[in-house]
DNA sequence: GTGAAAGCGCTAACAT
DNA sequence: ATGTTAGCGCTTTCAC
């Protein structure tokens, strides 16, 4: 009978086609070892049936899960989606899937989760940032999977690492705000940092403190459109005197160039701002938010292609993949005359 | 040997604590089952080897997957970045884990992703709405897996349904413009059409010709904010006596209450204007976006939940679940003196 | 080019 | 409360 889809089996295609299960097998899996009537047979056998292939079965037996298992913190980042989406195109042309999980930021729960996913078996595993709990790290390298790091470069990857420098892009940030004319720099930052976040901060603090001679001035506030109108308040409030802001996030450096406008801090010519991630809307605030690129499908693209490439044997390129980001230079960092001014 | 994490098996575990693999299989499955110092030297023993569960195995055997399949047309959109976090949420803490394939808005790829995920045999299936190539309908129909179609109610579900009218949402906006005063309302949408968005056009031809009796004028364009601004500049063009707009995604929407901004065209008062989706920065743009708001991630979750309650064999509640929406009123669409003055 | 036998790691069904 | 037997659907290995 062939009611429910999954009762169809090897052992049914091969009895109506009368040849051997191994033979229907080799149909699916190496055609072109079969006599061109044998594959004909079977796969018309096959087709008649709704004969869909069993890859537990397949996976139990080969070992090979065909799944490539990650966990990201969260999917509802634009970022993420579309590092997932990379990773998804580039393993699927291979047969790969993708099985997902979400840690939310947390590494316990990366932990939970991964730990689920690898009952799965995958032949793959990819996880986001450098930052893991020492018992999944432990498991992770008991299992012989190709493991990749992505989003940020880590200084001490467990296997593979595609992404970018958060420090660079700090530094780059500061730095440009620094050319432009700015002389007393904030930095504006989410509530909870993870590590990526904190490497930006920490360069952050590093150059005003060198380069510009004058103590760190953060705001935390939350990851929201609001939540840079509020720290705009509150920086305004208490420090009134900064004439550049880089904010973690395009989010919060929107919302903190729209309260600029609202209270008449102008931007830039009194305040200059940047932000981070390149959301769309950035362009749009008028004069255009000074921000950092970074390659999200890239990433993710890059670090399907080191798996791919590992799990087929081709000879290895780089363990570390750097894909830089690119400072997206606009009208909220703009040269602005009246602070030069001001300040000289 | 304990070297591959996937080496250690139940039998393994079982030799080292001196019981029968079944009695190890049951420590994980029913530990109540068993007697506490058994349970407790298993436990030791699996620790002590670092046993992982092989859900490969399990599921050939027991013919339960522990995974939900499902498609949906992007990653990349907010929209079902919430959709499938509730979904996760939902079925995670019931042990099943969520296998996901895009589509990118294409019925082939569609088919084509979903039976390749029809190889881990699922044991319910997710999808977002209700056009599906036949063939796909066809294998689904004959696995008997709990089946959930998703974001839109559809007139014919194959099983089960969780979404939102977008004919009534298009009707309610639509009446909405008309009772803040508009007389002649224009309709900004994508250029390739899902089923989707065709429900929310064809409710807005059919009450502009009825009610306010003037032809449909429909302006199609890129969905992003550049294409908003795009669509209003040609809207001006070619109808400056509209009074009103409906877009079909905040992103135009935004996008063109930024150009109508900048040609002086002044909303609401000479043009009011309305999005879907409630994204964030509708709040943020003056004098603030009215828009349509859908309960997304309660959509994943009741679609879950309808998922696990099947599976697990619950009394059944209902099949279809309308999650409603919500008209968000805004400044962009507020009364405007001069429009009815205009009209009258 | 094709087939037979064995077994992947687990659980259902039946003992005891 | 615990063990024994059989077998899920496939692929590996070896034979012809």
């Amino acid at each position: 009978m062939t009611d429910a889809l999954g009762s169809v089996s090897l052992e049914d295609v091969a009895r109506r086609a009368g040849v051997s299960i191994m033979t229907v097998s080799r149909a699916f899996r190496r055609p072109d070892a079969l006599s061109e009537d044998t594959l004909e047979k079977v796969l018309r056998a096959a087709e008649a049936l709704g004969y869909l292939p069993n890859q537990i079965a397949s996976g139990l037996r080969s070992k090979r899960s065909q799944t490539v298992a990650c966990v990201i913190p969260t999917i509802s980042s634009p970022v993420y989606a579309n590092v997932v989406q990379g990773i998804a195109d580039a393993i699927s042309p291979e047969g790969y899937s993708l099985v997902l999980g979400t840690s939310n930021y947390a590494v316990d729960e990366e932990r939970r989760v991964m730990m689920s996913l690898l009952a799965y078996r995958p032949e793959a595993v990819v996880l986001a940032g450098g930052d893991h709990r020492p018992e999944l790290t432990r498991s992770l390298a008991r299992l012989k999977a190709p493991l990749v790091e992505l989003w940020e470069l880590v200084p001490k990857p467990l296997d593979m690492n595609v992404g970018f420098s958060n420090h660079a892009a700090g530094a780059a940030i500061v730095d440009h705000l620094i050319r432009m004319g700015s002389r007393r720099i904030a930095f504006m930052t989410v509530k909870v940092e993870h590590a990526r976040v904190r490497a930006r901060r920490a360069t952050y603090e590093a150059a005003v403190t060198k380069v510009l001679n004058h103590a760190p001035i953060v705001i935390a506030t939350d990851l929201s459109i609001e939540g840079g109108r509020r720290g705009l308040r509150r920086l305004r409030d208490r420090h009134p005197d900064v004439d550049g802001l880089f904010c973690t996030s395009d989010s919060i450096a929107v919302g903190a160039m729209l309260k600029a406008m609202e209270l008449g801090w102008s931007v830039p010519d009194e305040l200059a701002i940047a932000g981070f991630g390149d959301l769309e809307i950035g362009r749009h605030v008028p004069p255009g938010m000074t921000t950092v690129r970074v390659p999200e499908y890239r990433v993710g693209q890059v670090a399907g292609e080191m798996i791919v490439g590992r799990l087929l044997g081709r000879p290895e390129g780089a363990r570390t993949v750097d894909v830089g980001f690119e400072v997206v230079a606009r009208g909220s960092s703009a040269r602005a005359e009246s602070k030069r001014v001001r300040r000289r």
